[in-house]
Formats: C-alpha cells, sequence, structure tokens
DNA sequence: ACAAACCATTGACCTGCATCAAGGCACGAC
DNA sequence: GTCGTGCCTTGATGCAGGTCAATGGTTTGT
C-alpha cells in the first residue's frame, strides 16, 4: 500500500488517471472528480489475482500503473489469454450491467494498481449521465471488437501465421523498407499464451522465421529485418491455404 | 417485401415484436412505440447476407421471423459461426457506439424478417433514456459472455468435448434418467461449424458415441440414451486431460 | 556467492483432426 | 423413370502442434 495520502490530493491524483483514460476522454472535470471521488485504489503483487471467474462483481476497473492479464481457466488448468491491460485501459465493464459475476479470471502480470470504480455509485451517475452511458457502450464494442479478432485469430490460422500476423502489429505504418527492432515487454511464455499455443511452438516459429532470414532474436529484442517480405508471407498464406 | 400496411398497423406489429424482445422488455409503452415508428423492416430469403464484416452500420437488428446466422469467414473462405440469432434477439449492438462498420457477416438461414433500428435515430432517443442505455450495456454484456464462452469450446476442449458438452445443452435440467430425443433443426455440416470442424469429423464424434451406447442417430433425430452417463464422461474428460 | 526457480531452446514422439477420395441415400427437375 | 446435386458416412493419409525430456542460461532469494 502507498503511504495514505490526503483525501484531496487523493482526488487529484485519481482524477488524473482517470483523464488518461480512453473512456473518459473529453469527460467534463466534475464528472472525474465525482468518479474520482468514489473510486478505490488496489494494490497487486505480480502474479496477484484481482479476482476469479464467477466472483461477484464489485465494478469495473482501470489500470493506473503496471498490467493486468485477463484469462479463461479450462478445467484441466490451460489458461487462455483474453486480453493484457495497461495504464489508462479500462476493463471488466461487462460485469456492470449484468448479474453473474466476472465472465474471467484477472492476475497482475507484473506489480500493478488499478482503480475500482464500484458498481453501484457508478450506476448511479450514469442515470444522469446518457453521454457517459454511450461511451460505456463504445468501450465494450471494442472489448467484443478484440474477442471477435481473438477468434479469427484462434480458428482461421496457423501458428507461424498468428505470430506474422502479430509481429506486423507491431510496426509502424505505412511499413518501413528497412529493419525494425523493438523490445519484448512479457516473457516467450506469456505471448505463446497469447498465441493461443506453448512456448516450445512459439520456439519453433521464431526459428523458422530466423532461418528464412525474417527476423532476428537476441534475447528480449526482436528485429524485423524485412517488414515488406514478412508481410507478403503473411499475405500469401492467408489467401492460398 | 410484405404488402405494405398502414403507418399505424405497422407501429403496432413493430412496437408488438420489440416488446418480445429481451432487450426491451419492460420498457414503457411510449418508448416502444418510438422506437417502432423509426424501425424498418428487412425481408431476406434464406441464403441472403444482411450484412458483411466492415459494411458501414446502419443500425442494429431484431429478429421478427426466421434465423440469422453472425459468423467470420477467413482469407481462405473458412466460415466460423459466432452465434445463431432467433425470434426476439438482437444482435449488432457493437457497431452503435463505435465507428468502423460491422465486425463480421450475418447471412439469414431460413426466410426471415428483421427489423432495423436505425443508428441515429436510437442514439438520440438514448441520450434521453439512461435506463434504456443501461439495458443495451446488458446486452452487450450478455453477447461478450457468449463469445468467451465460444472461446473456451473452441481452445480448451477436443471436438468429442465439445459435442458432448452441445448435446447435454440440450436436455432439460435436471438430466433425467431416461432417454430423450430431439430433433436437428440444422443439417450436420452446419452443427459442424458451430463446433468449429467439419462435417467428417462430427460424423466420426456421433458414431464414436453410438458405439460407445451414448445415443441413437437417426436422420435428423438424435436420441440421448444415457444423459447422465454422457455428463460423466464430459466431467472426467475435462478433469483429467 | 550459492542454490533454487524459472525461462528458453531443441529433439523425439504421438495424437487429433483436416483433407482427399469413394460410395450410399435422399431429393427435386425434367 | 433417371439424372443430377447435395448430404452423410467411412477409410486412408499427412501434418501441425502439444507433450515429454534434456540442456543451458538467467533471474531471485537468502
Amino acid at each position: 500500500m502507498m503511504a495514505s495520502p490526503t483525501a484531496d490530493f487523493r482526488r487529484i491524483v485519481f482524477a488524473n488517471t482517470l483523464r488518461g483514460c480512453q473512456l473518459f476522454t473529453g469527460l467534463p472535470a466534475e464528472d472525474l472528480d465525482l468518479i474520482a471521488s468514489f473510486a478505490v485504489a488496489k494494490e497487486l503483487a505480480k502474479g496477484a489475482y484481482l479476482f476469479h471467474e464467477g466472483s461477484a462483481s464489485e465494478g469495473f476497473y482501470v489500470v493506473q500503473r503496471g498490467a493486468v492479464n485477463v484469462h479463461r481457466v479450462s478445467a484441466s488448468g490451460k489458461e487462455q489469454v483474453i486480453s493484457v491491460f495497461r495504464t489508462g485501459q479500462s476493463f471488466a465493464e461487462a460485469a456492470l450491467a449484468t448479474a453473474g459475476g466476472y465472465p474471467a479470471d484477472a492476475r497482475a502480470i507484473e506489480d500493478t494498481t488499478v482503480l475500482l470504480v464500484p458498481k453501484a455509485d457508478f450506476l448511479g451517475l450514469l442515470r444522469g449521465r446518457p453521454e457517459l452511458a454511450l461511451r460505456m457502450l463504445g468501450s465494450m464494442s471494442q472489448h467484443l471488437r478484440v474477442l471477435v479478432g481473438l477468434l479469427d485469430d484462434l480458428t482461421l490460422k496457423d501458428v507461424d501465421t498468428r505470430l506474422a500476423n502479430w509481429l506486423l502489429k507491431r510496426c509502424p505504418r505505412p511499413l518501413p523498407r528497412g529493419a525494425i527492432e523493438f523490445q519484448l515487454d512479457r516473457t516467450k511464455r506469456v505471448l505463446a499464451a497469447e498465441l493461443g499455443t506453448v512456448s516450445e511452438t512459439l520456439s519453433r516459429a521464431l526459428a523458422g522465421f530466423r532461418d528464412k532470414k525474417l527476423i532476428r532474436v537476441a534475447g528480449k529484442s526482436i528485429t524485423i529485418l524485412e517488414p515488406k517480405r514478412l508481410d507478403e508471407i503473411l499475405r500469401r498464406n492467408l489467401g492460398e491455404l
């Protein structure tokens, strides 16, 4: 826990986090202030669970610092990552409007601070702010789209294609002709889970791309040597297979 | 197109359909009437497309009669069913609140009538009806949950398990000790697609269950001989594998 | 600094399932 | 009738990728 700030200071810090949140950009300051007044900060150590599937929903969350992994766990213990939320992103809005608890699990994958926006208070505010309700709708549509995209990834492509797709998402547009290097911010095991596979298979896929001179890998640094060629290969895979 | 009714008659029929819709149950009659006043009926022959992925969104839909299949198509032409909507269900709410068109394709799988609730009109109404916005949020959460469930089905289980799960969903609860017979309302090929596989594999899975004396299959009629035993097997598969 | 975990990589193996191919049934068209 | 055309079923084959196991590298705790 951080040292307890005064109430005013707390409000200011919270409102600042909320302003940075996609969901609330452009919202009048007094509304932000109001939300900040009933938001609750929660500190999570790396690995700690925020909530489990089925547990009663207290509200939705905004990430202030760190990262939260939202996932499902099968009866056999396998974990499918649904999404990873980082600073400024909001999640679990779905639990606001329906009974029945959270539909997935959420766990901090780094030391993390989240703001909990309690259900009852926020619903009260929403009643008087249809504008805000529309934003919530928009945010949920986004999540829906992400899920639909994930469905695609998992059902319609093989691992090589999913990896190529993922790599290309990290490239600036339009695709540069030169090489691009970036740092991996998660372990490869986690990346593998996001791609719906296991670390061994990811390792092989990376090795395959390396052998084809498409990328260079050194620890957490990945260099995409020829983005254009990678893109061509991706398109060809999608088109023919 | 149906023979054009008088404006009043049209309103009454539409409002009636809307009342039957989960999304609008309990809504005051004047609101229903207002929505009915700007809703537009669309007739779709079996097989006709309502919209395609990416096309600009006109609004969301309520099924009045028939059934609509919402799905994604990969570049290779494979189709993954996301959901099938029938009389009284609403879909494509996600397109309301965000730009960027519909995120999937929708096609009538029977002769169908849908009501289109146009985006602009409805958003206008929403601004003055926070209560209604909350319902929309609820409805979208439901869709989110369905998608999450679908994710589970596709990633965490093998075909046998998915089929067992699907069969058990058709059983009344609590599970009766006797046999249950029901008629399949789609072709097996379509069912296979919903389960994320192809007809040959589904055929084999059904044959496997038949050999284990779990079910009997005769054309479109399926009899679940021992629901309890099927349930046990499902649980065991989930637990151990 | 040392041990204990954890991560990453590679090889060997094996299984589930998509694919291809062929044959049997049903249905509507002519 | 009989000729498609589409659906279902079964067999044979191939392959992607999950699992197990061994090794070496890296981080964490004490």
